[in-house]
DNA sequence: CGAGTATTTGACGAAGCTCAATACCTGTGG
DNA sequence: CCACAGGTATTGAGCTTCGTCAAATACTCG
């Protein structure tokens, strides 16, 4: 039986991105964080219009953040996986703006606003974490738009792994230059704002040059280099302390996040 | 002559949208800004790469952060008026992942980050409403990119005119339905994703519909109601205090940014 | 007036959407 | 084991939105 621990342990991994966390702090954030529920796929974990009491921490699966236009046509701007605070930014602002759904099966956590107040309040560095936390959320929104605004199909798919892989390697979760990413291609089209009939084609363009296999709920990346050349990838934004790619360019001198707080 | 004075007081405007100031928290931020800077239209005032040691507050015209592509494709993904901070988040994490660009002649002011660092651990308070800045600024990514991704050029026109009239009524800069919007329909491009030549001819429908004139740098709302409706718009994600708009209906009970510091 | 920039128009091509049909895959009950 | 149901992937055909190229018009400033 998973407990309790787990959800701890992926929080301490994340935050611990941004800054190294002491034995009081790790203990705060456990004594804070709820037990684990599970949420189906396909099923809302935070609504549009909500004002949570509590943020939601993704312990397992992947889950998105979307949008829908009155017709249902849904767009999804962010996903994200293990380790993931889906909404720490409901602990300042309510209502909900969008709402986030289990597009696998999720196992998450809880953890209520009046344990982050009193956290960040005692330990201001910590608090400082978390608003770290929420800004690279927000820079990986707007790499997110970048890329919905401005690269064709092709290109966009090509993003799209290569975010995820870095993402998923962060946490442990790839084996190899393979991992498993649970989206279905009419989710995929969500994501990338194109139909699941132009996404098939899409995908099959990447297929037939080479650049990944995607075979049901399993990606294989065939040739990194070439993967991100044909994306313009820049992981930068992802605000990773090593350079997780096999062979990724971070542009800039040093990754220096949170500097004036040294 | 427009002393520093002013700086602080957009700042003040802006910040007390998500909570009161103190006399000190005023003073402390007053203390922090420094003399204002012009900066011409078209140039850069923050470059992507660069980590930047204070962050910049625009006082008076218009800016927009950007990303491009290797080819020279613009994407604006985030535009900027009098009163917004351009890249608080500098403040906690860097290198910047996009450049921020004068689009009019800008007014400027600076604030340390060693002062943002003295300010928020001396008022947490204020450091708390800081955060939340970058939370609507972030939020407001969010809706960007699911206006990018989801609604066709007509539909997504109405929406960022509807956005830029709150907005700039919210800082005093409308009279009656009519704004100053010093963008070309180049620029306006890079913001909708779309050519210079499309963007005109979606601009000539929402005219031949009589929602809109746009006459060089100026816009008029002819018809507000018509046009929140093609544009599904609705402004929560803005986290105004009032319902700024003639007739807009924002969704949710009661806006409650920030309860957990009440 | 003349240079430079911004807007507008036309014609054609490319990217992507919709509709419709087909294939495939997986789990369920008989 | 098979048949079936429901979801997912794939394909084709015709259409829409939008891009590119090229040219013409208008506006602004010196």
């Amino acid at each position: 039986m998973p407990t309790q621990s787990t959800a701890v342990q992926a929080l301490i991994r994340k935050l611990s991105n941004y800054g190294e966390l002491s034995t009081e702090e790790t203990r705060a954030l456990a004594d804070a964080v709820s037990a684990q529920e599970q949420i189906e796929a396909g099923k809302d974990m935070v609504l549009e219009g909500s004002s949570p009491t509590h943020s939601v921490l993704l312990i397992e699966g992947l889950a998105g953040r979307y949008n829908m236009t009155e017709q249902g046509q849904t767009q999804i701007t962010s996903l994200f996986v293990a380790g993931d605070f889906v909404d720490l930014q409901s602990f300042l602002m309510k209502p909900m703006d969008h709402s986030i759904r289990a597009i696998s099966l999720c196992r998450v956590a809880n953890i209520p606003h009046t344990a982050l107040n009193r956290i960040s309040e005692q330990f201001p560095r910590l608090g400082r974490i978390l608003w770290l936390h929420t800004l690279v959320d927000g820079g990986m929104a707007r790499r997110w738009c970048f890329a919905v605004g401005s690269m064709l199909g092709p290109q966009h798919l090509a993003h799209l792994v290569c975010e995820m892989y870095l993402r998923l390697k962060q946490v442990g979760l790839v084996d190899g230059l393979s991992f498993h990413l649970p989206l279905t291609q009419a989710r995929l089209g969500e994501c990338l704002a194109l139909s699941v009939v132009h996404t098939n084609r899409v995908m099959q363009s990447l297929r037939s040059q080479s650049l990944i296999r995607w075979d049901r709920d399993r990606v294989t990346i065939l040739d990194w280099e070439r993967l991100v050349e044909l994306a313009e990838f820049d992981g930068t934004y992802l605000r990773m302390p090593d350079n997780a790619g096999p062979h990724v360019a971070f542009r800039g001198e040093t990754l220096s996040y949170g500097s004036t707080m040294a």
